[in-house]
DNA sequence: CGAAGACTTGGTCGCTTGTCCGAAAAGAGG
DNA sequence: CCTCTTTTCGGACAAGCGACCAAGTCTTCG
């Protein structure tokens, strides 16, 4: 492990917690996130955890909200990403999309508890909804939807093509890798995945048409 | 709530508690699923839930496994679905197929807590994964695979069409159903979660083919 | 140097959990 | 009626949890 000076500052020490508690709940599920792990993989006493952080419920809302903000991030790294090298048309489309799925798979599949986390966040949070009205599952979506949106737009944008209701596309692009996340979380299927992810590029752009000049 | 007489034999008291914990389990997640909360719902004292299942894991077993054996009623319930009506080709196909994905939306929407319970099954059972080497999760989404499985087939037959690499085509129908839901789960948008059925419908009669003859 | 503030310790409290057990109660069969 | 088996009760236990606090230790800065 990584050495830790004997004394910190808040700040640093709740970034410190804070990155304890993240690795617990990757590893072993939200359920498994108490004061006391956090305590003890960081190598602290119980009471340091609640001088950082109030309250069991802002530990979590921090994790979570980590986990969401790791999302964004790599939204913004896709923005690096070149998609616009190839030609126009349909085939310069699924090569554009091919190549981003595959981007956005080799991050999948190098984190696999990452995954699971976010499922466990989104029932989780639909499952404190009479409650909370800020759905916490609702900034991870719209993080997702963001960052589907982007890279098939520029795709697009790159291949000079373009789709009628565009939102609905984004949304069944969102699906369609979720539940083929999921279900390759299950049986670790790395074949059957890809095959699902080339039927939905094929459908993706199949509904596409050349963009009118 | 139901009567119950005071004093019953193991097995029908068996019976009984299961159904408390299923309901429990249904309406507050896997993690309100408690020895003390079945007692309480069922109206008994605690020895007596531990005096009809040896562990708490037992009771857990058998929650989930009512769960999957539930599913496998849907699937057996769509055998008696009529999908021969229509007539051949394309249209029929997606005619058929549409119909039956309505028909599994009107289970759905009915039962949103029992589609949550699935995720929070597969999330369970995944974590679990080290030393359970028979995955609780794997007996569901083969389940779900043979009920998406029969369907396609017989509307295939009856329309007079078929699909080149159909398991690929039935996992497919699967992640997309799947993530469909999940994000239905959270925003409860049912317009949305129509026009990516309707996407994937089109998908899949886009790549189905004429039977030879 | 010395006071004020920031950080840490180690323990206690009340609560909930799964598990266990001895004894009481109900019913069955003679 | 009595006896034996099956079922139920209610309390007890240890462990783990979140929350809390009084006292101690270190750092900073006047």
């Amino acid at each position: 492990m990584v050495y830790v000076s004997k004394r910190l500052p808040a700040d640093k020490r709740r970034a410190q917690l804070l990155d304890a508690a993240i690795r617990i709940t990757e590893e072993q599920g939200l359920g498994a996130l108490t004061i006391r792990a956090v305590a003890e993989r960081a190598g602290v006493s119980l009471g340091v955890v609640h001088y950082c952080f109030v309250d069991k419920d802002e530990l979590v809302d921090n994790v979570i909200g980590a986990a969401n903000e790791e999302l964004a991030a790599a939204t913004r790294a896709f923005l690096n990403l070149d998609l616009s090298s190839g030609g126009t048309g349909p085939a310069a489309l699924e090569e554009l999309v091919h190549e981003a799925l595959n981007l956005q798979w080799r991050v999948i599949s190098s984190s696999p508890d990452r995954q699971l986390l976010t499922y466990e966040i989104a029932a989780y949070s639909i499952r404190l909804r009479p409650p909370e009205k800020d759905n916490l599952a609702w900034d991870q979506y719209r993080g997702y939807d963001e960052l589907v949106e982007m890279v098939l737009r520029r795709a697009g944008e790159s291949a000079r093509m373009e789709w009628d209701d565009f939102p609905s596309i984004v949304r069944a692009t969102g699906a369609i890798l979720d539940g083929a996340v999921l279900r390759w979380l299950i049986d670790r299927d790395d074949a059957s995945f890809s095959r699902t992810i080339e039927f939905g590029i094929r459908a993706i752009v199949d509904s596409a048409r050349p963009t009118a000049v």
